[in-house]
DNA sequence: CCTGTAATCAACCGAATGGTTGAACAAGGG
DNA sequence: CCCTTGTTCAACCATTCGGTTGATTACAGG
C-alpha cells in the first residue's frame, strides 16, 4: 500500500460499496455498524473498506465510547478534481486547436487520416 | 470485469502509469510503442494498460496500417466529476448547516454529540 | 466486577491485477 | 513474396483485493 496519494484516492473510489459509503457519509457521520447495516457483507468487511477510505484520506475516525464515528473529509476530492480538470482542459484545448488546424487546411488534403 | 462504468474509470486511473499515459495522450495521440518507450515495462504490459483504459472508455484505438493510434476520450471524465462534485457539494452544504446549528445552540448543551 | 456491545486483528480463500516471456497475427515495403 | 514492424494473444507467476470466520481488544453500565 505504498501507492501515491492520488492512486489511493482513485483506488478507494473504484469500489461501488465504498462509493456508497462516501455518499451516505456526505449526509451524516455514522458508526461502523450503522454503515454496515444496509450491505450484505460482514461488519469486518465494512471495517476493511473504511480502512481503505481512511488510508486515502477520505474519512477520519474518532472515538466516542465504544463507537468510532466515521467522518467524511471532502477536501481530498480536490486532489482528484485538480488532476482531472487539468487533463480535461488540456484535451479540450487540444481539440479546439485541432479544429483550427482543420479549418486552415488547404483543400487538397481531404481525407488523409480519419 | 463486469464492474459498472464509474468503477471502471476510477479503477483505470488508480494506476500511476495509466494516469501518465492519459496525461501524455491529452497532448497528442500516440501509438502503443510510442507510449511504451518512456516506461521500463514491456510493450505488452503497456498494451494491457491500454486495454484497461479502453474498457473504461477513456481511450479509443483506430487503425493506421500496422499502427494502432490511441486517442483520449475526455468526455468520460464528466462521469467522474459529476459524481465527485455531487458529494463534495453535499458535504460542504452539510458542513455549512452544521455551522448554523452550532451557532444557534443554547449554551448548556456544549459537547453532546449530535 | 462481569457482561454485553462495538470494532479490529488474524488467518485464510478465490479472483483479479500487473508483470513477464514466447508465439501469433496483420499490414507494408523492399 | 518474404521479411520487418507493430501489436495482441496466451500462459504463467507473485501480489493485492474483497470477502469469510474466529479471536481479541476497548469501553460502559448494571
Amino acid at each position: 500500500m505504498a501507492a501515491d496519494a492520488l492512486s489511493r484516492v482513485f483506488s478507494a473510489l473504484a469500489d461501488p460499496t465504498r462509493r456508497d459509503m462516501v455518499a451516505r457519509l456526505s449526509i451524516a457521520d455514522a458508526t461502523v455498524n450503522e454503515l454496515a447495516e444496509p450491505y450484505e457483507v460482514s461488519v469486518q468487511a465494512v471495517s476493511k473498506h473504511l480502512r481503505v477510505l481512511e488510508d486515502a484520506g477520505l474519512v477520519t475516525r474518532t472515538r466516542d465510547a465504544q463507537r468510532r464515528p466515521v467522518h467524511l473529509e471532502a477536501e481530498v476530492f480536490d486532489l482528484m478534481t485538480k488532476w482531472i480538470e487539468r487533463y480535461q482542459r488540456q484535451a479540450e484545448e487540444r481539440y479546439r486547436r485541432l479544429d483550427d488546424v482543420l479549418r486552415d487546411l488547404p483543400d487538397d488534403t481531404e481525407g488523409e487520416r480519419e
